[in-house]
DNA sequence: CACGTTCTGTCCACGGTCTGTTCAGGTTGT
DNA sequence: ACAACCTGAACAGACCGTGGACAGAACGTG
């Protein structure tokens, strides 16, 4: 698992950092200490890509690049503050791209674009730089006709499968889990599935139960993995409304969240505190936060 | 028993890894060892076969060659032969795997495993040898209790995650098209999706809708992509039956092909041939004749 | 303001490594 | 005879390492 070992080319390519100044960087700071091979060749690891671009933050914010290194090196890993965006052209280009594919029912470019995509940047902020305000735009196309019902089938279907390949992957050990799932009745996954994306950046390993899951299923497999906090997804009421009498009594002996435009407006008859659909990521920082 | 040896050319024939090739990775990195006949010929077997075609899908996944052969020849594979389906032994550890990692909640294990199969088999027996029977042992677990619902919810997603990046991927130009979707109403869409993963290796591009698809929708991503064949599922019996006026207009101007347990059931109402749920790779290649 | 110093990204030259491909000369099988 | 195979060697192009140089920007000082 952890023989993800790659060469200074690749390194480059995952973070678009250039290979003289991926070795200025070393030779000047020590900002990345790689391993060599017998040959002599410096090989990276994951963690290296992430520092590199902790580094790239830094000096985007306008941070002398001494002094970022410096930050870098005393970050250790974790603290995935970093809040590398997308640049806007960059955005806008691959929101059209995505426009322009699925709309002709053609995932293989979108495929190709967001694969790249998040070669650079880590998946939250693809998510968030790119994918959500596509989902926007679908949504609001869709609410005026100008798309099909059809496209927004494929598109959304496309764009969930892809963001379940990247909130998969239990995290490492050590890591909070969660267990996240639909409310029963509930189909609507895809802002679930969504926020798995943003957990799971932010350290989390993420266990996804999906649509359409009874109370009991979901504390077992709570129970079963030791998760730190259910998140459960309510976007239609009468789910919602019909599991409420489960969800208070899971709520008694479990962390439990629940979020959706349902959460959002039936909240006063839950206790718990909910997630604003609005900002998945601010959510997913506050219960990262708060457990 | 798996006395079938033949010499390079052959090798080189069945891979499409080039003679030189061969040789040089052997010289390299002693990637396979083959014996030699009394002439000194190599002599390859089958397992030598699974071997380059492991070599070869990591090469395409950018892995340097030198690290490839090494995580081939540490990979031992005992045995994974080659075309005409998985060794019995090999299936059964396979299936041993998903039964422990998804029980656990843990995708990992068995993304890697799955990740590995597909590199040395085609997804179709990959799907046809260990997805298909496995998804039969958890129905059969779930039917009699052994399996929770929480595990049935976890492993079918996961099962439908990784088949839809099987099945996803638009086929070549010049190959032919089908659109899969759910009648409206259904939202089972695992024996679609498996359906798909068949279809796409037989050579068909195919255009995935999902779940609860209504028919004017399937109709106008069917036109778009001036699909071949349009091919629903139906589970339950209630939807279909909803829908059943939708459906012959629609077969009036399409080719439709309806499958699924229900279609089974209900068969007298639907005038076109439907497709058998037994035997998904049977019904797949009915429908390539067909069209 | 003028000047020197430092910082930083970029570039170059020279040599080594990695890897697919090719060639030459000889052997085996049909 | 001819195709297929063997060995050993060499080659080309991409990739990488080291060390050094250089230009522009930032900064501090007289």
């Amino acid at each position: 698992m952890s023989d993800a070992l790659f060469r200074i080319g690749e390194l480059s390519r995952r973070t678009g950092v250039s290979i003289d100044v991926i070795r200025a960087w070393e030779r000047r700071y020590g900002l990345l200490n790689p391993s060599r091979s017998d040959s002599n060749f410096r090989m990276y690891t994951r963690d290296d890509v992430a520092r590199l671009r902790l580094m790239q933050h830094y000096v985007k914010q306008q941070v002398a690049p001494a002094r970022a290194a410096e930050l870098v090196r005393q970050a250790k890993t974790a603290s995935l503050e970093s809040n590398p965006g997308i640049p806007a052209a960059d955005i806008r280009k691959a929101l059209s791209v995505l426009h322009e594919s699925l709309e002709r029912f053609e995932d293989a470019p979108a495929d190709q674009l967001l694969r790249r995509l998040v070669g650079v940047f880590t998946p939250g902020i693809v998510f968030r730089d790119v994918l959500l305000p596509y989902l926007r735009e679908l949504g609001a196309r869709w609410e005026c006709g100008e798309a099909s019902i059809a496209q927004e089938h494929f598109a959304s279907g496309f764009l969930e499968h892809w963001m379940l390949g990247c909130a998969r992957r239990t995290g490492r050990p050590g890591s909070r889990r969660a267990v996240l799932a639909c409310v029963p009745g509930e189909h609507h996954s895809l802002g679930l599935t969504a926020f798995g994306v943003v957990l799971r950046d932010l350290g989390w390993g993420v266990t996804f139960l999906g649509r359409d899951v009874p109370v009991a299923a979901a504390r077992s497999a709570a129970d079963a993995v030791r998760a730190d906090a259910i998140v459960l997804a309510a976007v239609m009421p009468e789910p919602l409304a019909a599991a409420a009498r489960d969800l208070t009594e899971l709520m008694e002996t479990h962390s439990v969240v629940v979020g959706g435009p349902a959460a959002d407006r039936d909240a006063g008859q839950l206790p718990k505190p909910r997630l604003l659909r609005a900002d998945l990521v601010g959510a997913a920082r506050a219960l990262t936060l708060a457990t």
